[in-house]
DNA sequence: TCCTATAATGACCACCTGGTCATTTGGACA
DNA sequence: TGTCCAAATGACCAGGTGGTCATTATAGGA
């Protein structure tokens, strides 16, 4: 079964990329699910039954804009890594949400539909972009860790997992405020424009580096804070009491 | 116009519970626009038009739910924050986030509605609802910063508006994480049962404050990266150009 | 000019949605 | 027992969905 079918490769090339167009916009602006085949004809003015002839189904034209998409962004991902590797690590993260950014702004319709796909269970193909999404971090951002500690610019005693973790929390929600204005808190990311960009990112790594505590004594390693027994009973109740 | 009629404050508690319980599980299911009021009526049992006596429509029942919800996330708050004043402000960051896995397990389908309000734009309550998320950077999150700052536990020289964000996207992926496994990338936060829990979180705050670098050398402030005419190049091309 | 293969078409289908409302039910009180 | 009224009911409605398919239009070759 091929899902972009031979009739639509064999349109002419300006009507493929404009009936993807329409598509795309109608994903980014409704997710899969509530995204319209009727809403995309009519905007496209074709029949319904063209649209049904050029791809198998719904989810047959939702695949070629989700593979399109995964392609650009393994290519954007290569291309950081590739230009960044002599750079030490701090340099590389800076970098790598620069390209985040200037990728969102190629393409801002394909990252509003990752961030749909990310909460909105019921999309098509989600186990393999969960997957994608994983690769991320895994083939990413932990070479990347491990580069740093054997090149010393990290702190040798760094739990790796939990770093990969905590870098793949920040980036990503620095590039989701850089979309989503109430994810921005009030650091000024939102649609700032370049130069004012280049500000924040290095205020950003900066944190990344030097993290928030003054050297100073204080108490180190407080962390426990409440006795297991408390807890305990918290637990016993617990996730599937259904209390709300 | 009353959103819980008359009628629906008439029932019997244990009624109301039941009623309030299936239309928890379906907006956790499926959010609001998929959720279906012919499902829920359908497990429970009763009319559909007795529904609709109880409550206005799909949105004034949702709206029982949410104001609900907002009071217990508000009263978990306060209650944390009271309860962790005399201490220093990573012992309380860490506790926020205990306190934060405690809310889920035992308010798992509430945690799952707020998961997908944020973005899923269809939602009715959602500015209301961005609101109260705003609320906790800024009246809690905030305060305990300046607090820290001023108690000689932070850095003097910390952007307050870039570390309330930076802390505002750890701790909110923190609870994702142990609620959404592929979040996690390799943590071990999902799911993970207490002991293994303080663990984590000790771990985590560890690197809030003191950051992922060795104290060492290396070059310092090296942040810029690419020359302004590149990123300007990639800035005309820009959001509006629409090409995926 | 006729024939054929392919593409375009839109009426139509079954199904589901939130919401309505005339009717029936059931319990309290007289 | 009769009266009354609020609560329960489910058939029904208009409008939307993804998807189908018999029919028509079109273009290229003989």
């Amino acid at each position: 079964m091929k899902l972009p079918r031979e009739t639509f490769k064999n349109l002419e090339s300006d009507k493929q990329q404009r009936i993807l167009e329409i598509a795309i916009d109608e994903f980014a602006a409704h997710g899969f699910r509530q995204a319209s085949m009727n809403r995309m004809v009519q905007k496209l003015a074709i029949a319904k039954g063209s649209l049904f002839q050029y791809f198998v189904n719904k989810e047959g034209l939702f695949r070629v804009i989700f593979d399109h998409a995964v392609e650009l962004v393994r290519r954007s991902l290569r291309q950081v890594k590739q230009d960044t590797a002599e750079q030490d690590f701090f340099q590389r993260i800076g970098q790598s949400l620069l390209a985040g950014i200037r990728f969102i702004q190629r393409h801002p319709r394909i990252y509003r539909i990752y961030l749909k796909m990310i909460f909105q269970e019921d999309f098509p193909l989600r186990a393999e972009f969960l997957q994608q999404v994983h690769l991320f971090s895994n083939d990413y951002l932990r070479p990347m860790v491990e580069k740093g500690i054997a090149d010393g610019d990290l702190r040798s005693d760094l739990n790796v997992n939990m770093s990969v973790f905590f870098l793949d929390a920040l980036m990503d929600r620095f590039l989701q405020a850089y979309c989503v204005s109430f994810l921005d808190a009030g650091a000024g990311i939102y649609g700032a424009p370049e130069p004012e960009m280049e500000r924040h990112i290095g205020e950003f790594v900066e944190l990344i580096r030097k993290g928030m505590s003054t050297g100073l004594p204080g108490e180190l390693m407080p962390s426990r804070v409440m006795t297991t027994e408390e807890l305990n009973l918290q637990m016993a109740v617990g996730m599937d009491g259904k209390r709300d």
